[in-house]
DNA sequence: AGCGTGACGTTTG
DNA sequence: ACAAACGCCACGC
């Protein structure tokens, strides 16, 4: 039964939300190793795709979610790259050339 | 079914 | 450091 949510039964983006939910304050991780953190190895796109739909309200640190290669996905000085360093920097992480984030992934 | 498009990743040059 | 070539999956047309 579709409506059936008991709290048994996680959905995969829940299952995202909590692992999203586990980085810790101060570190960033990969769109990849959060989806293999999830238990969906392999999935980094369906990621970015359930990121890109959070609520803009949402609690979750998205921001702490960069790419393999160590950039934001954004494309520099885009608004959206300009807010996720703005968090990232509060965090205590530094960003080169509005993309480059100067820290170790978990 | 076919094709383009993504907040992506790995390998190779 | 940069780019191309794949691989990958969900969606919309």
């Amino acid at each position: 039964m579709p409506q059936d949510q008991s709290n048994t039964f996680l959905t995969a983006e829940q299952h995202l939300y909590a692992a999203l939910a586990l980085i810790p304050y101060g570190s960033v991780t990969s769109y990849g190793r959060l989806a293999a953190m999830a238990g969906y190895p392999g999935r980094a796109r369906w990621v970015g795709k359930v990121l890109s739909q959070l609520p803009a309200d949402s609690q979750l640190p998205w921001h702490r979610v960069i790419n393999a290669q160590g950039n934001i996905s954004f494309p520099a000085n885009s608004d959206a790259a300009l807010r996720q360093s703005t968090r990232l920097l509060a965090e205590g992480i530094a960003v080169r050339n509005g993309k480059k984030v100067l820290a170790k992934l978990m």
